[in-house]
Order: structure tokens, then C-alpha cells, then sequence
DNA sequence: GTTAGCATGTAAGGAGTTACATGATTTT
DNA sequence: AAAATCATGTAACTCCTTACATGCTAAC
């Protein structure tokens, strides 16, 4: 159980490499386009953090599934292609079914969120839900300190306040339409959804990558 | 130049202290208000940064003002109230006149905003711009990469990067209506802003969502 | 054959939290 | 005087970035 960075990066290697073995160059790549605007990574930490998932046994070096070996090209130095294990897949799992306090902070919901595809419904249910509170306790905390300080704070202070306040306000309306639509379509996707999988039958699915 | 946190923490450590000397446990307290919901501080953070701002000659310790001496209650451990030195209030001037990149960035920008009343008109402009194109390109970048892989991506994560760019936009049209009341007032202060706003500036929208 | 971009790795250190340890003051 | 709260401080640890160092592969 080595030590690695936060939950999250461990969480996004699972899931980006459950959909198709890839090089930790690739990797960042996806990693950083599946975060978007909430957070980016760079190689000192993914690249650590893929070692010590290989010691931990989720994933390991090596071509797509079928053959076992690895590529072997010469002494070092080539790309590394990372898949996950069976432990890995078992691991993510594992992850995608947290649905405590964890899966609400500001740094975990946004990678739990990235992958609600693969989570089951009522999970997704219980996190959005999570969100939702924990929001609503962070406004009040700040209505009440802003209440009791109105009246020594200048314009641009309050200004400052009013748009935390507002946007705030904005993730909260839009969990609650992520929730009636989740609540509305009790299992289906959300629209136009396109990975039912979350059913973990078939092994070797030896997708020919690359 | 001994070493410390933040420039976002001395920055506001020196802005509260300007305004009336506090102890570190107020401080905390003003701080956390301060700041809202975009950040909080703890006391392992803080308590090391006076030192360090003691040290560097920024704030001392000691009462309110013409009373130059300590408070002195006893040998160690009652309250210790810091107030700014004549070479803190000059570096807080220095911070305050800073409109570069740190201004801009998502730690610097709210707490350069929080003193905004105590920043010169031109460089109040200044930050905001700067903070405006910085999003820009986060927004170009973003909207890039989404181009590139849309097809590749599930409804949840299509989801998450449309509420992430939305968020960027009304960021932005903020910055908009800031900049275009800074613009017309040249040098008043701000207004008595406590929610006239919603129509100063150009690109309006009047925002359909909910 | 050399520049440019792909690809992997690591050491140093910055920035901050948690958990703890302690003491002073107020409340009950 | 016990309990709660105010107040200060620090050591250990987490997490991540920066800056560097290295090598492989393609293009010109």
C-alpha cells in the first residue's frame, strides 16, 4: 500500500485506462481534456503515482490484454503502455461505489462526476445529493459571517462575496436539475448516454489499440 | 527575505492589519470572512507567516498605536497584537500596486479584488483585464480540446465540461460589467453596489439559465 | 545530422493541512 | 473548580510543481 497523491489522480488512471491501455504521455493528455477547467496534472506527479500503481497491482506495464509480455524494446526506454489488472478493474469498482464526503469535496466530485458512465445510479444519486449539502452548508456558513460583518465591509469586498455567493447559488440549481433528471430516469442514461457497461463480464476484451 | 507561505496570505495579512491591528485568532477569523468562499486558512499556515512577517520587519508586535510598548501581561502566552510597520504599510502599497500575472491567477485575483478600495483606479483596471484574458485563454484552451475529442466523450463528461466553460463565461461577462464601471466612473468609488447590477455592461445576455 | 516534439523520470522544495501540545480567560 | 472557548504554536506529513536530466523518433 505505498503512499501516492490524492485519491483523485489514483481514480482518473483507473477510469481513463479502463477505456483502453495508454502511455503516461497520452494519459496526461486525457487527464487534463477530461478535467477541463477544474484541475490539471503534471508528469512529477502522474508519473510517480503510476509507479506506485503498479506496485500496488492495479496496473501494469504491458501491450493491450491477449499477449502477457511486455513489448520489450531493448534495455528501457520506449514507451511504457500501462493497462489495468484484474485487481485494478476490481479497485475501480471499489472507487466508483464511494459515496461519502470524499466524493463531494471540491477536488473528488468533479472526478467521480467525470465518471458517472461507468457509476451506478443510485451512487451517482447519493453524490450529487452529497454535493448538493455541502454546498448548502458552505452558503450558509458564508451568509451568516457576511450577516454579522455587512455593515464593515466596502463595496468591492461585498461585490467579492455577492458573486462567491451567486455562484454558489448556480451549482447548487444546477445539481438539482442533474437530480430530478437522475430521479426522472431511474437507471437510464442521462440523454444520449452511450456506455451501459457497469456489468464487468467480460475479461479480454483485447481491443486492438494502436 | 526569510521564506513564508503565499504572497496571497501576506497580501492579506498586511491589508487587515492596515486597518485596524488584530491578533492571529481575529485575524483568521477576518480573513476567512474575507475571503468567502474562494478560500480558508489555518492556524498552521497563519502563525508561521507572522512570524515571518515579524521577522521581515512588516508588522510588529504590540498595541494600537501612540501606547508604543507590549501590552506585556506577564512573560509569555496572552494575546499578541500585531500592528504594520511603516515599512509594511510601504510594502502593502508595493503589493497593492502589483497588476501582473499574480494579480491574476485564481489565488491572487480575489484577495487583490478583497482591497480593491485600497488600489489605484488604473491598476484596479489593470487586474481586471489581466484576470479577463487569462480566463480567455483558459477558454480557448478548453473549448480546443473539446473540439478535438467530443465524439469520444459520454453525456456525464460533455456535462461537466459545458457547466465548467458556462462557468468561465459568466465569469467573464462579470469582468465585463466591472470593467465597464471602472471605466465610466474614472476615479469615484465603486457605487453603493448592493445589487443594481445586472445591465452595466455590454454583452448583457441577461443570462437565460433558470 | 540536427532541430523539434514525443516520452520518461527524479530531486528539491513550496504551500498548506492535520493533529497535537499548551496556556489563558470566561462561563457555569 | 470544571468545562468551554479563546489563543498560540509546532512537527510531521501530503500533495503537487518546477526544473532539470535523459533518451527516442520523425522531419527538414
Amino acid at each position: 500500500m505505498t503512499r501516492r497523491g490524492s485519491a483523485v489522480l489514483e481514480l482518473a488512471v483507473l477510469g481513463l485506462l479502463h477505456d483502453a491501455p495508454m502511455h503516461g504521455y497520452e494519459l496526461r493528455k486525457r487527464l487534463n481534456a477530461l478535467l477541463g477547467t477544474l484541475r490539471a496534472f503534471s508528469y512529477g506527479s502522474l508519473y510517480p503515482c503510476l509507479k506506485n500503481m503498479v506496485a500496488d497491482g492495479w496496473i501494469c506495464e504491458g501491450g493491450p490484454a491477449g499477449a502477457g509480455q511486455t513489448p520489450v524494446l531493448a534495455g528501457r526506454r520506449g514507451k511504457i503502455v500501462y493497462r489495468l489488472t484484474a485487481e485494478g478493474k476490481e479497485r475501480l469498482g471499489e472507487l466508483l461505489a464511494e459515496a461519502g464526503p470524499s466524493a463531494w469535496d471540491d477536488d473528488g466530485f468533479g472526478v467521480h462526476f467525470a465518471f458517472f458512465a461507468k457509476t451506478d445510479s443510485s451512487v451517482r444519486l447519493r453524490i450529487l445529493e452529497g454535493r448538493r449539502s455541502r454546498l448548502e452548508e458552505r452558503q450558509e456558513g458564508v451568509r451568516g459571517t457576511l450577516a454579522r460583518t455587512r455593515e464593515r465591509l466596502d463595496a468591492y469586498t461585498l461585490e467579492l462575496q455577492r458573486h462567491g455567493l451567486e455562484s454558489v447559488e448556480r451549482e447548487v440549481r444546477w445539481l438539482n436539475e442533474l437530480i430530478a433528471t437522475e430521479r426522472s430516469s431511474a437507471s437510464e442514461p442521462p440523454q444520449a448516454a452511450e456506455k451501459p457497461n457497469r456489468a464487468a463480464a467480460g475479461p479480454s476484451s483485447s481491443t486492438p489499440n494502436q
